[in-house]
DNA sequence: TAATTTTGGACCGTTTTAGTCTAATAGTCG
DNA sequence: CGACTATTAGACTAAAACGGTCCAAAATTA
């Protein structure tokens, strides 16, 4: 037997693809089991409904990209490049997922309380991840600020709402991201370094 | 009253749009009204059926890129420009239209007579224009061929074999095109240029 | 072999769909 | 204005597609 963990995931990767492509409503439980060359029973052996595994897929998403932010973090040296670090691969990775959080935001509407409890779970995670930035910073004197968590607080809010245009305007998504990226990390730094 | 052919003509320019990013079969007329800001029976107005717009829209694509290709060869000078405008222009603008095509190819399978009937007309009119350039180029003593009828079937099929591999992978096309084109006219103009 | 996991395919109630119909509105022209 | 035509929205229908279920068969395991 291949581990029935593996299928799922291999159901996901296949769900998350036409997910992106087609949007929640115009892929159906059919699209899935063609894209897994099987039958649709099969996929409901392993997920209980469509939504389910909608949900899923973006909870995958969202921790492969959080796994990859503390990857890149931890690899990056010193807390000035830690913060650059996470900006960029927080900014990457959401470029990847602007098509599938934008069927969230779009199709899910009615389901509120899934979108605000995705919000605020990855809310949390990342001014902790921020907050621990700043905190190393604050002890290596290289950031001067008085309120680590308030801070970390504020940069994942201006981040957050960098989204809407990402989020917003697909056409000219990369000039937008390319210009905006290096200002973003002079304002962010502009508060915060000790001059 | 706005004119009733150039409404027809909005209804095919969305029709393009969401066919060629949903398919035939996961775009509804619906969909198609909506991007017209109008009702649905507003559209039936204008067409008769969902394969009447598609087929519409495929052969307004259609000729677009054949004028397209038709001026920028009478602009360029000398039959080996306009050979190269002829390759360069076809090739960009059936990369534009590779989505489309391939919901032609995969979706109207059953509709045999219909693909087969655009194909045999674009063939001919393909294989007329690019005699003509070989017919100039002879005339000018630049070409040096026997038959310029068989050079023009046998460039428009070499053409057209291209195709396959530009619409089965749509992932790395940009790459694949940019290396084959100089490839190909090399090819082309070695056979055919006096040396 | 027997037990268990996994699958295909028929099936069901519901929703969505392409397409129609009609009545209302907007626009035209004498 | 008033008669006429062009255009529209929205209710409607029959058929298809949909999410999801069921069960028997196949495949896998032990």
């Amino acid at each position: 037997m291949v581990n029935k963990d593996e299928i799922r995931e291999s159901v996901l990767k296949v769900a998350q693809e036409i997910f992106t492509r087609f949007g929640f409503h115009k892929t159906t439980m059919d699209d899935i089991a063609r894209g897994m060359g099987k039958g649709k029973s099969s996929i409901y052996y392993y997920f209980n409904s469509k939504e389910d595994i909608f949900r899923a897929v973006v909870e995958k998403e969202l921790g492969d990209l959080r796994n990859k932010i503390i990857s890149s973090v931890s690899e990056a040296k010193g807390p000035k490049e830690k913060l650059k670090a996470y900006v960029i691969e927080r900014m990457q990775g959401l470029r990847n997922l602007v098509n599938l959080f934008n069927v969230l935001r779009t199709e899910f509407i009615t389901q509120r309380d899934f979108t605000d409890q995705i919000r605020m779970k990855t809310d949390e995670e990342e001014i902790n991840i921020v907050r621990s930035i700043l905190d190393e910073g604050v002890l290596d004197r290289i950031f001067h600020l008085e309120d680590t968590f308030l801070t970390a607080v504020a940069i994942v809010t201006a981040l957050k709402g960098m989204e809407v245009p990402l989020v917003v305007s697909q056409v000219n998504k990369e000039s937008h991201l390319e210009m905006t990226l290096d200002r973003l990390l002079d304002v962010l730094f502009y508060g915060i370094l000790k001059r």
